[in-house]
DNA sequence: GCCGTTTTCGGCCCGACTGTTTTCAGTCG
């Protein structure tokens, strides 16, 4: 784990102890917020911290935050976090992430009857000595039994390119809803992250009522969570994949504020209500509201919003650019003189890079996939199968690579209206050689060249092996930079400043491998490879023809990186790709 | 613990749903 993640981490469980010890929730949640401070810091905590300003002028650390963290670099532990680890039973923290379960019910057992552990929990509700504690009843305790039976199951994040196709189908079922005028999909799912912990759906409708029935009748619930007037939320089966799903209705004329509200991140919204009051204005689900009296609030109160009807006029109002889903999440989007970047859009991307055929482990011809490429509009596609070492996946040893290449060029003279380049995802071995020589890889029109194997290497190791590759002069494109695969395998863990440093020195393009497994480099690794001026490839790591729809979770990463057009070589026109191209083979 | 379009002290986002309560605390979005 990075410095930055471990002392992130820290942080999180800091403020959760001293929310157990009954501390003021304002501390706890300067806490938690130094921790999503370091958490999004692209460069490395341990030298911002060699310079004495620069901590603190991050937003949320301070200055006792900023000496925690230095007496962690310094000695390898922060003592009061050591403190409050003697305080706190470490398993409480797990009875803290029980579903319904939260910091004053969780004090309460510990204190009262000694639970100290998910065990302990479940002693108390087996002898029933839990319905002693103040506020617990039969109905609380029976939820409390399912929620334990539940996170036993299953508690994991769904990759994004999961989520999207089902949350998609509840829209376009919700849409034919009578009453129903506008749905959207919401939350971290809007914004693109690249794995997401629910469903948010938000409905504006006449009647409210019937949407309600209809998302909670809904083929595929299990259980209904909660369900009222205003927001549902159920618990669905789809596939194999089990989500909870939050429903929220509003009026029609709400329906900005309520997008707003509903996308987030929770973070951007706590930002944007508190700029709302230093400007003398209440920030809420319904509306931008004018300062009111009294003690309801202003939705109720019969009062006029300054904006609700749009997320731009709420921008506006409040004095900001509009802030595109994907930069929601409190990295300084909500401070004065941020401005709008133009993010990379679906459409901008002209140009594959990264495609395999049946030579290798594709399921298409040459000619099939540049017929798939042109029917996209694209004006290039690059032949790019496996490199011999990669044996399951049917990789090209030379003299096939060589075969291969004369048929791409065979293909791209009988092929009009696009242009099939010859290349080769070539393996990059555990010391950053290539696998095939120079010779041959001069031959290339493009090569991506990717790590495969040996995927667990250290930090350093790593480093240098990617860095190798960077510096390849025939080398185009470091594909899959880091091999991870969402929730199954971590992956490289190089350091990515290098890396894009490195990158952007020899001219080669950092792939984002749009597969959704993959999200290859992530957001946050793209942020960094732009902040050192590196180029990104946008590839679909193309085997089959639905691969090119991976596409669009490649882009929701890059814009969460602030990926521009410009930056993307897969928007490139032909002549400015191809002599991009052209560069690593001496013309 | 952090921070400043009125503040270097005194605020700190705001609302829906549930269960237990007899008026609202707790949790979650
Ligand atoms: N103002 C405000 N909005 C919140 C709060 N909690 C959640 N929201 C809003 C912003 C969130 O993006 C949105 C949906 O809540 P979720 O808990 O589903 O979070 P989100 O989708 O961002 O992340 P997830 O991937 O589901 O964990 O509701 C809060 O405490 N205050
Ligand atoms: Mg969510
Ligand atoms: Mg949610
Ligand atoms: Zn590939």
């Amino acid at each position: 784990m990075s410095t930055n993640a471990e002392l992130a981490t820290i942080f999180e469980r800091m403020a959760a102890m001293l929310e157990l010890l009954g501390e003021d929730r304002f501390r706890v949640n300067a806490h938690a917020r130094a921790a999503r401070a370091i958490e999004g810091l692209s460069g490395d905590v341990a030298e911002i911290a060699e310079n004495e300003k620069a901590l603190t002028s991050i937003d949320g650390i301070g200055a006792k935050t900023a000496k925690k963290i230095r007496e962690y670099v310094e000695t390898g532990r922060v003592h009061e976090h050591d403190e409050l680890l003697a305080k706190v039973p470490a398993g409480l923290l797990e009875v803290l992430d029980v579903p319904g379960l939260g910091p004053k019910t969780v004090r309460m057992m510990w204190m009262e009857k000694g639970v100290e552990s998910i065990a302990d929990l479940k002693r108390i509700l087996d002898d029933g000595s839990i319905l002693e504690l103040p506020r617990m009843g039969e109905k609380t305790v029976q939820n409390i039994r399912e929620s334990l039976a539940f996170a036993a199951k299953s508690s994991e994040r769904i990759r994004l390119g999961d989520a999207l196709p089902i949350a998609e189908r509840l829209v376009a079922r919700l849409e034919k809803v009578k009453g129903v005028q506008r749905v959207a999909y919401a939350g971290s799912l809007r914004r693109g992250r690249e794995t997401i912990g629910d469903l948010d759906i938000l409905v504006s409708a006449k009647d409210g009522a019937a949407a309600r029935e209809a998302f909670t009748g809904m083929e595929g619930v299990e259980k209904v969570l909660a369900s009222g007037e205003k927001k549902s939320s159920v618990r669905l089966q789809a596939g194999k994949i089990s989500v909870q799903a939050d429903l929220r209705v509003v009026d029609d004329a709400a329906f900005g504020a309520a997008l707003m509200y509903f996308t987030g991140s929770k973070e951007h919204n706590v930002r944007l209500r508190e700029r709302a009051i230093r400007m003398g204005m209440t920030l809420n689900e319904y509306g931008l509201f004018p300062e009111t009296e009294g003690e309801k609030p202003p939705q109720e109160q019969g009062v006029k919003p300054v904006a609700s009807r749009t997320e731009e006029e709420i921008y506006e109002a409040l004095g900001m650019a509009f802030v595109p889903a994907e930069l929601r999440e409190d990295q300084g989007e909500v401070s004065d003189g941020w401005e709008t970047p133009e993010l990379v859009e679906v459409s901008d991307v002209r140009a594959e890079l990264h495609a395999h055929t049946t030579a290798s482990d594709g399921v298409m011809s040459i000619v099939e996939l540049a017929q798939c490429a042109k029917a996209r509009g694209f004006h290039t596609i690059a032949v790019t199968d496996h490199s011999k070492s990669s044996v399951i996946a049917g990789g090209l040893d030379e003299a096939r690579l060589r075969k291969h290449i004369e048929q791409v060029r065979e293909a791209n003279g009988r092929v009009k209206g696009i242009t099939i380049l010859a290349g080769s995802e070539v393996d990059i071995h555990a010391d950053g050689s290539l696998d095939y020589d120079d010779e041959l890889l001069a031959e290339l029109d493009v090569v991506v060249a990717s790590p495969h194997a040996a995927l667990r290497q250290e930090t350093k190791e790593a480093t240098k092996r990617l860095l190798r590759a960077v510096a390849h002069p025939l080398v185009h494109v470091l594909g899959h930079p880091t091999g991870r695969i969402i929730n199954r395998r971590e992956g490289l863990q190089p350091d990515m400043n290098a890396i894009a440093a490195a990158a952007a020195e020899h001219g080669t393009a950092l792939e984002i491998n749009c597969n959704h497994l993959r999200l290859d480099l992530r957001d946050r690794d793209v942020r960094i490879a732009l902040e050192h001026g590196a180029l990104l490839a946008l590839n679909c790591d193309v085997h089959a023809e639905e691969d090119f729809d991976e596409l669009r979770y490649g882009v929701l990463t890059g814009r969460r990186g602030g990926l521009t057009p410009e930056r993307c070589i897969n928007t490139w026109g032909a002549k400015k790709l191809h002599g991009w191209l052209k560069k690593k083979r001496g013309g």
